[in-house]
RNA sequence: UGGGGUGUAGCCAAGCGGUAAGGCACGGGGCUUUGACUCCCGCAUGCGCAGGUCCGAAUCCUGCCACCCCAGCCA
């Protein structure tokens, strides 16, 4: 019989061996859950554990829920709950149900007054720092709270007026009962319920009490039939947390944790203090400014949701910190775009071509492939005349050996259109070059003439040009290795050229682009039209640039 | 100084006692009306270090080193 669960030959990774025995032993559906806590929005990072989380469940034929993870109504808020949604649908990912942590404050409540009765939970009456200090240090045992031994009943009776509101923030805790000398400070009688009088953004004023993640996560996990609460490193400690709260609830079948390397990237910070400080400070436009790791700031530079999935897939899971490099992630994102992306012209940085021997006034339609290699995407046609604009750095007045572009006396091939020579360069006053001479070939019409020439030069022709503003973008973060500012902490080390905007032209079809469109502008890069487009002026984002080999 | 983890190439990462996969990056070459794409080729006598077991060790044992996490009424 053939294996349901997974190819043949397939390697898997150490969470997908670990649910491969589980499925085989007859574990039964695979269920696994994305817990994120709404009070922020969706990074990479989150793709990263959104991608395990949806990929094993769907690996193994199972499901995966979409938990708010929302037990903290003083950090959380409703507007987020939106956000995230919209971005794991657009990475493409659907989820079973859509729950609330709060869903379950009755049953975590029952299980409270049920840990209460078994003796394993009090209700102590110290106060943060007190607690604190009963705690002990990571080398010194800590010390039972004068609360412990309360009896059942006074535990009751606390814990039901807790609920009822009779005492103020801060001045009691619902405690387990574990061990004060434990070596894991986790396990020294951690906290269940806090007493927080703040309305929550899903239940309203109904609660006073809030469960503690540690608490209330595996009841969760275990009420919705949860198989593998994946999560990250961090947790690994909080375990034996997990596994004694299942234990003294007595579910069955338990849900199981696994921990698993977060994701970091060179040159970019995830936190999301730092985030948070960026667009509060303003040094990005918000949230979802295209320099921003955020999946909304992704999309909006043109990140494409294929692109982020595969180099997730291609960096792995594993359980060794690590630092991935965004070289990967640009190799996927022109991977998926190379196929697809309409070629048009677009100069960034323009300087005036004249092409002294074409009639004046005269204008050629030329004939342009959408997307070379796929004649299913059509042509257009483009206009070409006396007046051109190329690229700055395309001309180069004392260039060196290998320059395949414009110099004095050289020639190269206008695409799709004539070979030209540069006969002369003006300058103004100051010995800025301001325009180039050139003449044309008549006879070296592209498809007409085989004459080859080494450079060919993309272009944007006068009565074709649109004008366009284009952002180009650069990590928000300066090198680790700058010496200058290597010692210095993030919000310090933020990169002035992080976001350069050019004036220039494109071709005239652009204006008509749809915000979001994705396209190649010949020979500088992928880029994609910004919402900050008008009519009048529409405004492409650099997704990223082309690979380029030419050493300069 | 306690406990829990992790160390394989510049960056990720396979490897599960039988003689170091793959990707990214990088270098060289072919093709090219995008210096793109694509196609070839190269890239760890070495697996944190030191011993040991074994015919054989990245894999097992011992010791050491480095890095990460934990002392919230955050998640």
């Amino acid at each position: 019989m053939a294996d349901l669960t997974t190819n043949e030959g397939e390697r898997l990774n150490f969470i997908e061996e670990i649910v491969d025995e589980f499925v085989k032993n007859g574990g039964g559906p695979v269920v696994t859950r994305f817990p994120p806590e709404p009070n922020g929005y969706l990074h990479i990072g989150h793709a990263k554990a959104l991608c395990i989380d949806f990929g094993i469940a769907e690996k193994f034929g199972g499901k995966c829920n979409l938990r708010y993870d929302d037990t903290n109504p003083a950090k959380e808020d409703e507007e987020f709950v939106d956000a995230i949604e919209y971005d794991i649908k657009w990475l493409g990912f659907e989820y079973a149900a859509k729950l609330f942590g709060s869903d379950y404050f009755d049953t975590c409540y029952e299980l409270a007054e049920k840990l209460i009765k078994k003796g394993v939970a009090f209700v102590c009456d110290l106060s943060k720092e007190e607690i604190r200090e009963y705690r002990g240090t990571l080398t010194e045992p800590g010390r039972n709270s004068p609360y412990r031994d309360r009896s059942v009943e006074e535990n009751l009776d606390l814990f039901r007026r807790m609920r009822a509101g009779e005492f103020p923030d801060g001045s009691r805790t619902l405690r387990a009962k574990i061990d004060m000398a434990s070596p894991n400070t986790n396990m020294r009688d951690p906290a269940l319920y806090r007493i927080l009088h703040m309305p929550h953004h899903q239940t309203g004023d109904k609660w006073c009490i809030y469960p503690m993640y540690d608490f209330a996560h595996p009841i969760q996990d275990a009420l919705e039939g949860v198989t593998h609460s994946l999560c990250s490193l961090e947790y690994e400690i909080h375990r034996p947390l997990y596994d004694w709260v299942v234990e003294q609830c007595a579910f069955e079948p338990r849900p199981r944790q696994i921990e698993f390397a977060r994701l970091n990237l060179a040159r970019t910070v995830m936190s999301k203090r730092y985030l948070r400080s960026l667009v509060e400070s303003g040094t990005v436009s918000g949230w979802d400014d295209p320099r921003m790791p955020t999946l909304c700031g992704l999309r909006r530079r043109g990140y494409t949701a294929a692109a982020i999935k595969d180099f997730l897939n291609r960096a792995g899971v594993a359980k060794a910190d690590s630092v991935s490099d965004p070289a990967m992630l640009e190799h996927c994102l022109r991977e998926d775009l190379n196929p697809t992306a309409p070629r048009m012209s677009a100069v960034i940085d323009p300087i005036k071509v004249t092409l002294t021997n074409w009639p004046e006034g005269k204008v050629e339609k030329l004939v342009f492939e959408n997307l070379p290699g796929d004649e299913s995407r059509g042509s257009r046609e483009v206009l070409f005349g006396r007046t051109l604009f190329i690229e700055r750095e395309d001309f180069m007045e004392d260039p060196p050996k290998k320059f395949f572009r414009l110099k004095p006396g050289g020639e190269v091939r206008l695409k799709n259109a004539y070979i030209v020579k540069c006969e002369s360069a003006v300058k103004d006053e100051a010995g800025n070059i301001i325009e180039l001479l050139c003449t044309y070939d008549p006879e070296t019409k592209s498809g007409e003439n085989q004459r080859k020439v080494k450079g060919t030069l993309h272009y944007v022709c006068e009565a074709e040009a649109a004008s366009a503003e284009f952002r180009l973008y650069d990590y928000l973060l300066l090198p680790d290795d700058d010496p200058e500012t290597k010692d210095l902490d993030f919000a310090q080390r933020a990169n002035p050229d992080s976001i350069v905007i050019k004036r220039g032209f494109v071709e005239r079809a652009l204006k008509e682009a749809k915000i979001g469109e994705s396209f190649q502008f010949l020979r500088t890069g992928y880029f994609c039209k910004d919402a900050d487009s008008t009519p009048e002026l529409p405004v492409f984002n650099r997704t990223v640039g082309l690979k380029d080999s030419y050493k300069g």
